[in-house]
RNA sequence: GGGCCAUUAGCUCAGCUGGUUAGAGCGCAUGCUUGAUAAGCAUGAGGUCCCUGGUUCGAUCCCAGGAUGGCCCA
């Protein structure tokens, strides 16, 4: 036998043992965790058990099936899933469906350009809406595979998608409720037209040139009538005028569109100037006068000003045709070029279209798909536009109506294909009337009973829906599905009824919309169908589609149905939805239904880079999930969207994820010696709360307080407050409690009654804790569930088995008693410190002094509070005015088992430990 | 150009309806520990709370203007 003097005792304590690993390599371990709880089966049990509970919806607002997930889905999907995780761990039945939106523009261009097709009237509908949909699901199993791998619970296996039979009848169905309610109507609208092509063309489809076009000056003339009411709205008298002739005076590069012309737009905030130039009178912005006027300018005579706001609805005549122009307002009236009135042509610019329908002003199209004037452009009939810009330029020069002409080189839109320029143009399209039943106004009302985050998000939501004009639904385009309209043969006239779109619901359902290209007219038309114009019998299929965004928008309907209830509890979405997702469903949920479809909308932020830029693939700043995740793992970016405050914009990118992945590292860490010293403790070795030592007790209290106060900012949807919540708890639990349970856990007998209790908080923490992070850092919740030994996790196999909550109740009175420990430890720290020692020595005694209300718990905690201290000996517990500690150096010597110092030598075989010790080591 | 939003330590963020020396975590520096060890504990440094005016006894917080950045439009 050695010297027991020099003995190292460090086999005879119990010190931590786990298989939880202080190295995390989550890239490479996560993938395995997902198989595990796809095999197990984890969320659809967890769901099975809330069943009898209430529901609680988070609706998947579906993303694109286009391209890879970038850290912008990323935040957007986990958010979803901490939602549906903390509804599961509250019991109730979250299922979520998530869904894709598969039709529409960019998947039949993407699928175009992989089949190196550049027109799509070359190809037959059918087979390229087979290509569009085999393209569309092969970036649907890309997505799904990467929205897995985040740990995202759902449906997996049966997501919702636009371009199912089911889906496709819910889409017609609804339009079907549409044309019921009179709410669809065919209209005019601006488009894109390329006259070479002769087709509409998509924003996508154009790209931007530089272009010389002719830059004219303009004078709209007041007749006498008009010219008295301008002058009154001016304040300036007949007398004062003269008898000059007056003009408003507007700017415009494309002079083939004045025949169009209805309207002058001003802007309402705007100063107009009532100039006296030679022997006439001019309107124009007074901003803009100098520029717009050149070297007239420096005889010109300011006679009035007025603000645009009162010349809304003066008129002026048209330079050459027989009508008058209205004066209007619009907000797009810049103050940059031009005059500040700007020529508004319903039929040939989406402003202007905008504008015309607030004022009610005709749409003119006299521009045939060639791309030639009509009739209706009076003298100009049949010359092609881009020719007619010289003769009409000529002309205004030649009545005096041309103020100026200059040429004006600008970026303006071509057609991809051929290259040459576009233009506006009206096309028939079919619109949901905003106005009809009021249903912008009942739409706006429904937002009431919506909660918002952030609560600005309501104003947000009902500006756009306010300013949103009418909603154009159709498009002249294959990948989508059909909008189940009717053309007379006889009459022209363009139907759209609801029997013909139930037969094409009921058709889709079971055969898809792909039959509307290969079915004959007849088998949709009801019994006995004639043209409710004309009477004749004979019909064709238009050829539209519907708008992607009101396909997005009735997924509520689509989804929330059956067992699933409706509205729904929760919609997540990006800010850029308040226009796009948010407003579409609202819309067709109360022209429906009358009600919103959700009851709370909750906005994220968008992700920019770390210098708060946004992401760009050429900067190489953008960021693929996939590719992240298999950088750094799900859970360090999952903890980094927990970081975030996710409703306003947030960054991202590699010091980022350094610096969350530290505080990841802590948690883990904290995690580990929960467990490392559970691995003893025996079931029936768990000590009941009531039955632990006084300052385990405590932890469990804190353990309590901390599960409700996680509790509540989940309920509030504050992801982040929760994060700052676990931080502090654990940080706070490691540097008191854990380190204070140390000498207990490894010094005492294993099955020392004391140490017992001990063990049974940490479970007790551990257990809360991970429940509680559960929704944030789900893998590693799981992987330190597991290790758990399997005797003390009862029935509950995983982590998503356990229900956030605590199983008992803090007092305020625990949680001072908690801080003033913390308050008394901070001071034994600084003493130590200030003696040249530090407070892992034991080297001090201490003397503590309490308030008066707290000397009765304080002594009630026993050893515990010397423990909590790291001191050799509590001397005395006295009252005081406040928490105060009287430090003396350690009596005794120091203990090698325990390195507390005490009395040595009572067991003459260990002379170099102290009494209680050597009791241990002699049990052994 | 318009609407909306943001701006607090190196980084991520707290700061309740305006009220004494503005906080946390991470990082950094220093010390301790080597029985949570690629860990743990302690101490410390670090901030014209974007700028300029205004209201107020008092402003990070309220108001006005501006700067920078973002989103949605144009």
């Amino acid at each position: 036998m050695s010297d027991q003097s020099e003995r190292d005792y460090r086999d005879t304590l119990n010190l931590p043992k786990t298989a939880f690993p202080m190295k995390a390599d989550l890239p490479k371990r996560e993938p395995a965790r997902i198989d595990w709880w796809r095999e197990r089966g984890t969320y659809e049990r967890r769901l099975e058990r809330n069943k009898k509970n209430a529901p609680w919806i988070l609706h998947d607002g579906p993303p694109y099936a286009n391209g890879e997930l970038h850290m912008g889905h990323f935040l957007n999907m986990v958010l979803k899933d901490m939602f549906v995780k903390i509804g599961l761990l509250e019991g109730k039945w979250a299922n979520f469906i998530p869904g894709w939106d598969m039709h529409g523009l960019p998947i039949e261009l993407e699928t175009l350009k992989h089949l190196g097709i550049k027109d799509f009237h070359e190809i037959d509908p059918l087979e390229l809406r087979e290509k569009c949909k085999e393209r569309a699901i092969y970036w649907l199993e890309r997505q799904r595979a990467t929205r897995v791998r985040m740990g995202n619970f759902g449906d997996w296996e049966h997501p919702y998608r636009t371009i199912d039979p089911s889906f496709e009848a819910t889409i017609v169905e609804t339009l079907a409720e549409l044309a019921e309610k009179s709410q669809l109507y065919k209209g005019l609208r601006s488009t894109l037209w390329c006259v070479h092509d002769e087709t509409a063309l998509a924003e996508a489809e154009i790209e931007y040139e530089p272009k010389v076009s002719p830059s004219v000056y303009v004078r709209f003339t007041a007749s006498d009538a008009q010219r008295a009411a301008i002058l009154a709205r001016f304040n300036v008298s007949e007398g004062e005028s003269e008898d000059a002739p007056l003009s408003v005076v507007i700017w415009t590069t494309t002079p083939w569109t004045l025949p169009a012309n209805v309207a002058i737009a001003l802007r309402a905030d705007a100063t107009y100037g009532l100039y006296r130039v030679g022997g006439e009178l001019l309107v124009l912005a007074t901003a803009l006068a100098e520029s717009a006027l050149g070297e007239k300018f420096a005889q010109a005579h300011l006679v009035a000003t007025t603000t645009g706001e009162k010349l809304d609805n003066a008129a002026v005549r048209h330079p050459f045709l027989d009508r008058d122009s209205v004066i209007v307002l619009a907000d797009y009236v810049e103050m940059e070029t031009g005059t500040g009135a700007v020529h508004t042509a319903p039929g040939h610019g989406a402003d202007d279209f905008e504008t015309g329908m607030k004022y009610d002003l005709p749409v003119l199209n006299p521009v045939d798909a060639r791309g030639h004037f009509t009739a209706e452009a009076g003298p100009y009939a049949g010359l092609f536009i881009f020719k007619a810009n010289k003769q009409i330029v000529a002309d205004l020069e030649a009545s005096g109506h041309l103020l100026r002409a200059q040429e004006y080189e600008h970026s303006y839109p071509h057609c991809w294909r051929c290259h040459n320029p576009v233009i506006f143009r009206a096309t028939a399209q079919w619109f949901i009337a905003m106005d009809q039943n009021r249903l912008r106004a009942r739409a706006i009302a429904a937002t009431e009973s919506v909660a918002f985050t952030p609560e600005w998000g309501e104003t947000r939501l009902k500006q756009m829906i306010e300013n949103h004009p009418e909603w154009c639904i159709s498009r002249q385009r294959t990948w989508g599905t059909p909008i189940p309209a009717i053309v007379c043969v006889a009459c022209n006239e363009s139907i759209l009824d609801a029997r013909v779109a139930r037969n094409a619901a009921k058709r889709f359902r079971e055969a898809g919309a792909g039959s509307w290209w290969s079915d004959p007219v007849e088998t949709y038309l009801p019994e006995g169908f004639a043209c409710p114009k004309c009477g004749a019998t004979s019909f064709e299929k238009e050829k539209n589609i519907v708008d992607i965004w009101f396909e997005s928008g009735v997924t509520h309907l689509a989804v929330l149905r059956d067992a699933m209830p409706w509205p729904s509890d929760l919609v997540v979405e990006g800010g850029d939805q308040y226009r796009g997702w948010f407003r579409s469903s609202l819309v067709t949920a109360v022209a429906v239904k009358n009600a919103a479809p959700y009851r709370h909308v909750v906005k994220n932020g968008w992700v920019n880079d770390e210098q708060g830029r946004p992401m760009s693939k050429s900067r190489g700043t953008g960021i693929d999930a996939a590719d992240a995740m298999g950088k750094w793992g799900a859970d360090v970016l999952r903890l980094w969207t927990a970081s975030t405050e996710f409703v306003d914009d947030v960054r991202f990118g590699p010091n980022v994820v350094e610096q969350v992945g530290r505080v990841y590292r802590n948690v883990r860490n904290r995690i580990r010696f929960m467990l490392s010293n559970l691995d003893d403790l025996p079931l029936e070795g768990v000590v009941e709360r009531a039955n632990m030592h006084p300052l385990d007790g405590l932890a469990c209290a804190v353990v309590d307080a901390f599960m409700a106060d996680v509790r509540r900012f989940y309920d509030a949807f504050d992801i982040h407050g929760a994060y700052l919540r676990v931080v502090e708890f654990e940080s706070a639990m490691s540097s008191l409690y854990f380190d204070a349970m140390k000498d207990p856990l490894y010094a005492l007998a294993a099955g020392d009654e004391r140490r017992r209790s001990a063990q049974s908080a940490l479970l007790y923490a551990l257990k809360h804790l991970l429940t509680a992070i559960a929704p944030l850092l789900s893998f590693t919740a799981e992987e330190a569930w597991q290790e758990i030994p399997e005797r003390l996790r009862g029935d509950e196999a995983s982590v998503f088995d356990s229900l956030l909550e605590a199983h008992g109740k803090a007092s305020s009175e625990d949680l001072e008693l908690w801080n003033l420990l913390r308050e008394l430890r901070a001071r034994v720290a600084a003493g130590t410190e200030h003696a040249g020692a530090t407070i892992r020595d034991y080297e001090t005694d201490a003397t503590v002094v309490v308030p008066a209300a707290f000397v009765h718990r304080v002594r009630e905690l026993g050893d515990d509070l010397r423990e909590a201290l790291v001191v050799s000996h509590v001397l005395a517990i006295e009252e005081g005015e406040r928490a105060d500690v009287r430090l003396t150096p350690a009596e005794g010597s120091k203990c090698r088992r325990c390195w507390k110092y005490r009395e040595l030598g009572a067991d003459p075989e260990h002379p170099s430990i102290c009494a209680p010790c050597a009791q241990v080591v002699r049990s052994l």
